[in-house]
DNA sequence: ATGTGTTCCTGTCCGC
DNA sequence: TGCGGACAGGAACACA
């Protein structure tokens, strides 16, 4: 979409998570795509006009390419197709449509330089793979928190980004049992954490994400990092860690499924 | 202030 | 093959 203008959008309902901005059809048609970006789990769209389309894709969010395009992108399948909210037509020929059977994603449209202030932005930790995201910075933040570590890392104002997945699969490679007070975290522990985090989500990446079902790469293609995962989806299998004799077993956090090891994280 | 439970919605899978 | 219930990658919001 870098560098092309839509021709035509076409909306097909009022909402997703949210209602769509004021007359985002309009404000969208005959826009050049000057770039494309991303914040925490954020799609950022920049516009030729000085504003910025966001875009969040929720659980089961998809952005999905067909049309006249060469190879790489070409995402054979029917078209149209059920649940696909919003459509992008390009003037290279590509229909890209924003495809999401939950409809838990959304979109917004704010002024690219007021991006930083924008509500869904304004309160997102600093990005996990950055300079800024260190020990000293996570000690600071976890300090006093009586909350469980897994609900702290999967708040999106402590890191940006990481979600159930890689929450779980982070604790297990730093040894730390989700269920301890964030505040409880012995040094070498957290010291632990912030590679952690940083090794998954690298590994993961490389890998192509986590396709447990609708995750698809850019190109279409699945992710494989589920192949890898150590503990998440993995209750009553062994633990991977060498020399555990640990069972995996699954809690519920918050309402949301824990994958750990009470042998090796503690 | 901080932590938890509920909520939005569709699709899939499992047991009966 | 149908039906009910559990569960799913997110995160704002209401409430204690």
């Amino acid at each position: 979409m870098a560098g092309h203008v839509i021709e035509r959008t076409e909306v097909n309902r009022p909402d997703l998570r949210w209602p769509f901005p004021e007359r985002m059809a309009e404000r969208l048609t005959g826009r050049r795509i000057e770039r494309l970006g991303r914040r925490s789990k954020y799609i950022l769209v920049d516009l030729d006009d000085g504003e910025t389309l966001i875009v969040h894709l929720g659980m089961s969010g998809r952005m999905l390419i067909s049309g006249a395009l060469p190879g790489r992108f070409h995402h054979d399948r029917p078209v149209p197709a059920k649940h696909d909210h919003v459509v992008f037509y390009m003037d290279n020929g590509a229909r890209v449509a924003f495809n999401d059977a939950r409809r838990f994603g959304s979109m917004d449209l704010t002024p690219t330089h007021k991006i930083d202030d924008h509500r869904l932005i304004a309160t997102l930790g600093p990005e996990p793979l950055s300079n800024a995201f260190d020990t000293r910075y996570l000690a600071e933040r976890l300090s006093g928190r009586h909350m469980p570590v897994k609900g702290a890392l999967l708040d999106q104002r402590t890191v940006a980004g990481l979600g159930n997945i890689y929450a779980c699969e982070t604790l297990h490679r730093a040894g730390i049992d989700p269920r301890r007070a964030a505040r409880r975290i012995a040094p070498a522990q957290l010291a632990k954490l912030v590679p952690a985090i940083r090794e998954v989500l690298r590994e993961a990446i490389a890998s192509g994400g986590s396709s447990l079902r609708d995750h698809r790469q850019a190109t279409g293609e699945l992710g494989y990092f589920q192949h890898s995962f150590a503990v998440y989806g993995r209750a009553g299998r062994s633990c991977p860690t060498p020399d555990c004799t640990g069972m995996i077993q699954r809690i519920v956090q918050s309402g949301r499924s824990t994958f750990f090891c009470s042998r090796c994280q503690r």
